[in-house]
RNA sequence: GGCGCCGUAGCCAAGUGGCUAAGGCAGCGGAUUGCAAAUCCGCCAUCGUCGGUUCGACUCCGACCGGCGCCUCCA
């Protein structure tokens, strides 16, 4: 990747959500001009859904543009291989551990590079971690922060004096996890770090005898090897917040004595709509509603569907679209309906690409990305009037994601992009009678909105074709041949037979585009 | 019961104490076109309800109604 270097006075000020204190902060950094991030990765029992994705998919963004704007970032997304649930799930279905880890995190990696999301530099794995996560309970066991029990080893929330800071609660208001565990604990909101293995689970060897780390564990510790002590961005869900960053935060600050993370960011959950039932959280009192239809969060109850069946269906840079017209922090309504319109918004700037190529323009897809200082060179080749405007749009968008990534404005500031330009082709005449200069600023233009929307990480790739068979081809010439028939009946003003074949090619699914340059086809 | 979030046009979704309340999808009218398609132009919301603060609130405060998340596994 082509990053763009800058000094660090130049970088921009960037204001950020940050849980903890729940408010915007300008971003600062522990180390000047890096910025370390770690975003909490899956637990790979299963294959991964959209729910996975979204967390990925924005913090790819929060990536691309803290690099773009000139800092040098190290993202860490975690991967948890070992666990409750891929011990069950290995159990059930016949396989070791190991091999269901490898096989859902394969499963995982593609979904990843399906959604061009290329910007991850270490994925470490839990099991690749027990000493330095043995060191780490020990540490807390030498602190006197956590206390062994039975061959488990427990966290002791009363030794924690700001336990509980990041939720606001207090350890009276949590209730823990209970079950059998429960009577081994000291308080009730006290949890495993290290969980002593049952006959027939797999195991590793520590000072409290064989088993495995607890939930939570694994990312303090990796965390710290990977990124230092104290780093400067720690993402997740939304749904993570409690218990899984309360715990982090505290394991890593009882044993380390400074803040894990300067700031918290936490993205919203999918909603399916019209999905029934309420998903985990307590029954409360009035009880279970039949009528209950609303939009309820997408996850593993409600039977989220894996994530390449999605992609069987619609296009990543669909999701990836949809996933950021919605501000990263809110709900995002997801759904067939959605996905649909996000792709029909697609078209727009798609049919623009084209409409560059075909006025002998170069691949978009191939134009520099992310580059600030291509886009500022750009801009100042423009006439005045048009640079104008250019640089009005290319300022909403730099402001809006200035401001906590606010993905929302910097699209809605890329739809009227794609207008302007489509309006500066027609007002210049480009496609009837091109003027050299004409061109020339379309380039520029161009070069800018490349440079946006690569910031964003959208349109990445051409679209992926369906073609490339020998059908393909034959469909191609058939092609040329009906349009070029079809052209001589216009011409000869035999609008029956034009509008026959046109009809009919509709009914197939092809639609025709008669242009000012020529007449052409795309599939529905 | 505790902690927190949300309620903006037909649907989705930003945002703001006073200036035209972004953008997308759908719809309607127009330019363009042989007719379409694409493109462009225009139209389409007073911001859940009721009170309060204020010269002025959709934006702040309160109550209420409705929805959602977390408090147990969850991205």
């Amino acid at each position: 990747m082509a990053e763009t270097q800058q000094a660090s006075q130049t970088l921009p000020t960037i204001e950020i959500y940050n849980t903890l204190s729940h408010k915007k902060e300008s971003f600062q950094t522990v180390s000047p001009g890096k910025v370390g991030m770690y975003l909490c990765g899956p637990t790979v029992y299963k294959p991964s859904h959209i729910g996975h994705m979204v967390g990925p998919v924005i913090f790819d963004t929060v990536k691309r543009y803290l690099v773009y704007s000139g800092w040098h970032v190290t993202w860490v997304v975690n991967i948890t291989d070992v666990d409750d649930k891929l011990i069950a799930e290995s159990a059930a279905r016949g396989m070791s551990m190991a091999d269901l880890a490898r096989e859902m995190t394969t499963d995982y990696l593609d979904n990843l590079a399906a959604l061009g999301v290329d910007g991850i530099d270490e994925m470490p794995k839990a099991t690749d971690h027990i000493d330095g996560i043995i060191a780490f309970i020990q540490g807390l066991v030498d602190k006197g922060f956590a206390y062994a029990a039975d061959g488990d080893v427990y966290f002791d929330v009363t030794k924690d004096d700001d336990y509980g800071k990041l939720t606001n609660r207090t350890v009276e208001q949590t209730q823990g996890e209970g079950g059998s565990t429960a009577d081994r604990k000291r308080s009730p909101a006290d949890f495993a770090l290290w969980k002593q293995a049952k006959p027939g689970e797999p195991s590793w060897e520590s000072p409290w005898g064989p088993g495995r780390p607890g939930w939570h564990i694994e990312c303090s510790a990796m965390s710290g090897a990977l990124l230092g002590k104290h780093f400067d961005i720690h993402g997740g869900g939304l749904d993570l917040v409690f218990p899984h960053h309360e715990n982090e935060i505290a394991q890593s600050e009882s044993l380390h004595g400074c803040p894990m993370a300067t700031y918290w960011m936490h993205n919203g959950l999918m909603q399916a709509a019209g999905a029934a039932g309420k998903v985990g959280g307590r029954p409360r009192d009035g009880g279970a509603d039949p009528a209950d239809q609303a939009a309820t969060k997408i996850s593993k109850s409600t039977g989220a569907e894996p994530f390449k069946e999605l992609l069987s269906r619609h296009r990543p840079e669909a999701i990836k679209l949809l996933l950021l017209s919605t501000h990263y922090r809110s709900p995002i309504h997801f759904g067939e309906e959605p996905l649909g319109e996000s792709a029909r918004a697609l078209e727009a700037f798609e049919r623009l690409f084209a409409r560059y190529e075909r006025l002998g323009g170069p691949s978009f897809y191939g134009l520099p990305t992310r580059d600030r200082q291509a886009g500022t060179a750009a801009l100042a080749d423009l006439a005045a009037d048009v640079s104008e405007e250019v640089s009005a749009l290319r300022t909403r968008f730099l402001e809006a994601m200035d401001d906590d990534f606010n993905t929302a404005i910097a699209v809605a500031s890329l739809f009227d992009f794609v207008r302007l330009t489509n309006k500066f082709i027609d007002s210049h005449g480009l496609e009837k009678a091109p003027q050299p200069a004409d061109r020339q600023a379309l380039d520029a233009i161009m070069l800018v909105l490349r440079e946006l929307t690569g910031t964003l990480g959208l349109f990445l790739a051409p679209p992926v074709a369906t073609g490339g068979s020998a059908d393909e081809a034959l469909v191609g010439s058939l092609m040329d041949l009906v349009i070029e028939l079809r052209a001589r009946a216009r011409k000869a003003k035999d609008f029956a037979t034009a509008d026959l074949i046109r009809d009919s090619l509709g009914e197939a699914g092809i639609q025709l585009e008669d242009r000012p340059d020529g007449t052409g086809w795309s599939k529905k």
